[in-house]
DNA sequence: TCGATTTACTAAACCGGTTTAGTAGAGAGG
DNA sequence: CCTCTCTACTAAACCGGTTTAGTAAATCGA
């Protein structure tokens, strides 16, 4: 069954291809009342779709944007998609969703075809391995907005959390209530991923601040499936630390489970504090004190500075990064 | 600055543009090696990236395919996403992610703008409003996969829990502890939502089964935000349940947070089970046993099962629906 | 040596819209 | 009555690829 296009509506109400196109585009300045009936009653009679892929060739925009995460599954991530989804529907705008699982070759080949598909921009959760290729970018004026990690240069808008902020918030929380040896517990920092640097340094600088000592052995930073076992080692040397900090919810499940495990009392033997919210900590043995990412004003934002870098003529120069403020949530951990 | 077209590649190159597409398409057959060498070159110096918006205009098929959920916020949707991601990205497709929020318009929006966009197929959560435009579709030979719904008619591949398995497996799980006072948390069932409708009628074939009493009252299915409330008037009514199946993830969070509220212990005062599991369950203060749903297998399914269709040249005229088998993750809180 | 075949390449149509330049006819103004 | 403007519409170029039909030159077979 072959498709209708707009020639067949032309020729079924009598007018040319090119009226079409103006009733289409809402254009009745000087369409006589009979032809717009005419075109309109072709139209539905055809069940004419146009189609938007000419029209995209033609006006070289597609009203398409790409949205390259590290992984989906996070809650961050996921909350980040749904404010730029939202926010990206109000402009018509459609998502192409994309994973890069922290692989600079697996971004790449995906930023390569979301600029052949001609996505008018992106929005990247960018992996360090890409630098010289934002650069081409940049100088091809090609509009990107960057979340949750920097990169050295100040190439396109970057939002992320205020981490440095958020750990003297938990550093802060902690001591307040009593925890003086606080540890740290984050996934694997081997790719240099900006928010687990930004939140551990923060967070010996918060230490440091309140003249806590800082044992280095308590910083356990790992890949997740190591989190378990290098907590137990370090429980079971008796270098033990009486309070955690979970630099985000992975972290937080495996400090948790290994909290089980041990049959550890929460806040008695072990005050918890993490970055991240879920539902589920509300009603957890005892209810987690959080320090929430503002996640949805993240995501609108971000999808409304592209939408301004897509309709601005060009890009500037630099642009600044912008720091969003955490919130913490007291519950019965700390 | 201009895009590079495949027309300066060729002028650069010297050859014809019909030479240049032959390379982009790797058919070496007739080319001479200094051809292809200088072809290599002009590309790489002007820094060509093909269109794809073109290429698919011309070849009308854009490897593209279209996902609309209920909710990107749901553990279920964002692990379904995530696996047709995964499939999609080894066969070289794109993914549009949308939300209908069980809005009919909503959905059928985004499928008129989908279709316009020229997917190539869509994975559809379906709503109960636009049977009559699945027909069409259907008609229009146009490639559809249903997930986690079921409409009336067998118009398409439609993959999903077996639920009344899932709830037997409920009941089953309960009684076995000694459980007889079995009651269900569910969220609205105004939509007609199959899932939910599924695992209630289900769950009373089941309490049949056992011989176990149904009390109306201990079925409580309402929207989210009402259910505290609910679950609260049947506690306050001395008609209690000793254990609850929640039917899915949303309505557990509730059911958790009345039982904290009530200082019920669990499994003692309360038993629980639910069906979609989180990594916070395994850890909750006493582990909350769950029904899983394979979901990945469906989201994998879902995707292949797309691309079939649309690498068929025709339709059949009905489809069968593909059932998954819940799995039981025994924990503590039954 | 000459037609047939193969090789290496190209011109031009095409995909389905948008857009620009242009035109026929009606009405206005002098 | 003639020009000028405005209205309502259209022809054709264009977007950037793919594809078909075709062609010149080289090679082959007898």
């Amino acid at each position: 069954m072959r498709k209708v296009t707009m020639q067949d509506v032309a020729e079924k109400a009598g007018v040319s291809k090119s009226t079409v196109s103006q009733y289409i585009n809402n254009r009745f300045e000087y369409m006589a009342p009979a032809t717009k009936t005419r075109i309109e009653e072709a139209i539905k009679e055809l069940g004419y779709i146009p189609n938007y892929v000419a029209k995209s060739l033609k006006q070289k925009k597609t009203g398409t944007v790409g949205v390259i995460v590290a992984n989906i599954l996070h809650v961050f991530s996921t909350e980040i998609i749904r404010a730029i989804e939202d926010e990206c529907e109000r402009n018509g705008f459609h998502l192409f969703v994309c994973n890069a699982d922290d692989q600079p070759e697996k971004e790449r080949a995906y930023i390569d075809m979301l600029i052949a598909k001609q996505v008018d921009g992106l929005i990247i959760f960018p992996t360090n391995g890409n630098q010289e290729y934002y650069k081409q970018l940049k100088n091809a004026q090609f509009p990107i907005v960057f979340v949750d990690r920097l990169i050295d240069q100040p190439l396109y808008p970057t939002l992320l959390l205020d981490n440095e902020s958020a750990s003297h918030i938990a550093v802060e929380e902690l001591s307040k209530k009593g925890h003086k040896k606080i540890g740290l517990v984050s996934t694997s920092i081997a790719k240099k991923v900006t928010p687990r640097l930004e939140r551990i340094s923060g967070f010996k600088n918060a230490m440091a601040t309140k003249s806590l000592a800082i044992d280095p052995e308590w910083i356990v930073a790992d890949e997740r499936e190591l989190l378990a076992d290098r907590l137990q080692q370090l429980w079971d040397s008796n270098n033990r630390p009486d309070a955690f900090f979970a630099t985000n919810d992975l972290a937080l499940i495996e400090l948790l489970k290994f909290i089980r495990k041990n049959k550890l009392s929460i806040p008695k033997d072990i005050g918890v504090i993490a970055i991240d919210d879920s539902p589920f900590l509300e009603i957890a043995t005892t209810p987690i004190s959080v320090i929430k990412q503002p996640s949805f004003s993240i995501g609108k934002d971000a999808a409304q500075t592209l939408q301004s870098l897509i309709s601005s003529s060009s890009l500037e120069a630099e642009y600044e990064t912008k720091r969003y403020a955490p919130e913490l949530v007291v519950r019965e951990s700390t």
